[in-house]
DNA sequence: GTGGGTGCAAAGACTTTGCAAGACG
DNA sequence: CGTCTTGCAAAGTCTTTGCACCCAC
């Protein structure tokens, strides 16, 4: 956990972004949680933990983080961004009902073939998704 | 092609949906294309096929087709829903650039683990997504 | 006929942008 | 100190909804 954050002060300098207490706030709240929050998801839980953060502000934290490589958006079913604080290949299950998108441990490196990748095509990262129902929404009725 | 709209005229049927040009046209604008289009999208290619047919219909369409099973969202990056007439599990690939949604065929099934889902989650379905450039993107500079 | 479907326009949800004031390095 | 960042409000996308009219069954 400190040591994401010691990485994330070295990483965020590197690609010339100031460390701005709003940024080192959303990117921890990031971290702390694995239910791969949206922008407004994250505000919510901030402007109740430091003074002074606007919507605006995750809107473009997000954006700078994400184009520095610090965080990644998750595949979703819903016209919502998701975020995750961890960049490495990993599964997630998305839930039908509520959208929300949680870590799954599968693993399917080994053993996925990608010869079939059309020419042309240039594969960066790859997941694995499952799609169902989650605890929440199942047990709500 | 044929027996997808013939199975669709059956299956709209038993779930009670009126078979109307415009669900018609919707259907096979869908099933014809592979790039899994977003609702405008198809509306765009609509709108000059058939008179008299809206964006809001083609929403709405697709809203009734998913409930029926008949046609699925397929996962996405942005802030854009993309749907899919092959309902059967199977690979996309991501453009990161565009939000392009590309079919391909990757065997993942017989080798992945699922049995890390936590308890409490039911897997319906799942996918195997690849994100990079596509080479629409790739070839535009 | 009648209940569901359609089209239009307006509203709603999510995200981005312009601009002036402020903070990091 | 200069430049990058922030906050507010306004604008921009994408999607849904209300309502009156129309059509498949």
């Amino acid at each position: 956990m400190n040591e994401k954050i010691n990485a994330f002060r070295d990483r965020a300098r590197k690609a010339g972004l100031k460390l701005t207490p709003q940024r080192l706030a959303v990117y921890k709240e990031l971290v702390s949680r694995n239910d791969h929050p949206s922008a407004e998801e994250l505000y919510e839980d901030l402007k109740g933990k430091i003074e002074g953060i606007s919507l605006t502000t995750v809107y473009r934290t997000l954006a700078s983080l994400e184009k520095a490589g610090l965080v990644a958006r998750v595949p979703t079913l819903k016209d919502k961004v998701r975020y995750d604080a961890r960049v490495e290949p990993h599964s997630h299950f998305v839930c039908l009902k509520c959208g929300r998108v949680y870590d799954v441990d599968c693993d399917f490196k080994s053993s996925v073939n990608l010869s079939n990748i059309p020419e042309g095509f240039e594969v960066k990262s790859c997941s694995f998704v499952c799609y169902g129902v989650c605890k929440k929404c199942s047990s709500l009725r």
